[in-house]
DNA sequence: TTGACATATTCCGTTATAGGAATATATTGA
DNA sequence: TCAATATATTCCTATAACGGAATATGTCAA
């Protein structure tokens, strides 16, 4: 089977770096697809389409004036992977906190001894 | 053209949810492959693919322990989802901040009137 | 060495995807 | 009504993705 439809799932929504780039446009100002399709150099359609599955999956809401079509971000739906990386903070933290710690020893070694402080040693 | 591999990027290989299923188990401890299977009752063969994936990306990491490879997360990677998100975070804070106003607002009126609180009106 | 176990890889078939080109729809103004 | 503008949709094609089955690789134990 290929992979799980784009059309009803964030994650996927947002795996497509164009599409991360709209809403990054996006988080600025309300755009309508005009300023979108120049800003970003890509086709229009390419734009519209992206902005379809946006919108199907509630990242995107639009508004029309005019001729225009203007689109603006409902990034409650990014709660949701905000929320799924979270989970997974301490990680991250917990490497920072290595290398800080390695950082403050190597210094306070190097200070008590005079030496240089050390690159990373290797391993854990 | 297809959708962006997904061997070379965090967002595609966490926009599988199989994977991230896995990423789950393994965010509680290192395990043998052999218990993901069993665990999400998945195919042998798919959950070595997925690890897969997770490896190249940098995900995951494995260590031989006899016959068996523990896979643990290196969940560093998804730092950057965590941040990319994040950036959109005061938008879901408007509106929940939103929603809890009116529900507030609505509360107040029905306490001061004797009615009962009026259900979500329309517009922004 | 052989066999059993654990995992990875390969091959295959199906399918959603993204882009491009062409076209359709909607809105405005004359 | 018609032309122009703005955007969406459709049709087409190439490709990567996933799952399944079969097979390969690696490790241990006898």
């Amino acid at each position: 089977m290929p992979r799980a439809t784009t059309t009803s799932d964030v994650f996927n929504a947002v795996a497509e770096p164009r599409r991360r780039e709209i809403l990054d446009l996006l988080s600025a100002s309300e755009l309508p697809v005009g300023v979108i399709v120049v800003r970003l150099r890509l086709a229009q359609p390419s734009v519209s389409k992206h902005l379809g599955v946006l919108r199907r999956v509630g990242l995107v809401r639009a508004r029309r004036h005019g001729r225009q079509l203007f689109y603006r971000t409902e990034a409650l739906g990014l709660e949701a992977v905000h929320e799924w990386t979270k989970t997974f903070e301490r990680f991250w933290n917990h490497q920072l906190l290595q290398v800080k710690l390695r950082a403050e020893a190597a210094a306070k070694v190097a200070a008590t001894s005079g030496l240089n402080p050390t690159p990373n040693p290797q391993g854990e």
